[in-house]
DNA sequence: ATTGACTTGTACGTAAAGGTCAATTAGTTT
DNA sequence: AAACTAATTGACCTTTACGTACAAGTCAAT
């Protein structure tokens, strides 16, 4: 069972370019085989690239995409990192609630908008 | 009741920069009166600055922001102008959606993180 | 053997969103 | 009046996250 993923197959499915899977590798995000020089991808591989699009998709820069791969990676041992680890999930969760609250609010505003539309729409509608 | 916020005022108070309401002024998504040359912000240009900044906490580039902000300022009055701003809005609204999706998502792999953290620590604290 | 699809690395380019610095100008304390 | 203070414009600078172009190598199919 050792599938394995060519560059484009992934850019098509995630709709990237070669150039972002390699940018990614070079900011040390994913570490794909080689076979001679052309890379291989493997299930691992392209879950965690799914989790970097997902992390950009909200906003992280490359380097909190960074930490949080890290982390998996190899978690700190050492108490006092632990602790720092701790407060910046804490820090980021709050990050992330704010931008859900956010979003929850411009989708209402969008809402609002629409129903404008659809009245303005109704109005021209009769007129004609 | 003609109360005017100063630039510095504002910036204090959201956590920009002069520069930054300087560039969204050029930028078309603000408008504040003068007095001579310097800028007075009244109390819709204050609230304007709020929805700006938060367009731009979840992602939304300053010709999004400007795109919105021109509905609310005119809305369209024409009949194709109003299906392509409906559009737009679907778009937007999907877009939002997912983001919302990728959000808790990240929440729960950080609840997963900062389990695994105190699990972590538990262990340096009985260890030592 | 050549075409075409795919891959590589290197390197320069770029758009977005401001930062930073300089040189004023205007009002107001001392 | 001199010195502060807050505001202005303009110009250039910076970072991020890739885009784009080029030259070259691999491999299968025609």
């Amino acid at each position: 069972m050792h599938k394995y993923y060519s560059i484009t197959e992934l850019t098509r499915e995630f709709g990237v370019s070669t150039r972002t899977l390699r940018f990614y590798e070079d900011e040390g995000l994913i570490h794909p085989e080689r076979r001679g020089r052309t890379r291989l991808f493997r299930a691992a591989d392209r879950r965690l690239i799914q989790e970097i699009l997902r992390g950009r998709r909200i906003g992280f820069t490359i380097a909190e995409i960074r930490e949080i791969v890290q982390v998996y990676k190899e978690p700190p041992g050492e108490m006092g990192q632990l602790k720092l680890l701790m407060k910046r999930i804490d820090e980021k969760r709050e990050d992330l609630r704010q931008k859900r609250k956010d979003i929850d609010e411009t989708l209402i505003e969008l809402d609002n908008v629409e129903e404008a539309c659809l009245t303005r729409l109704a109005e021209i509608g009769v007129g004609t």
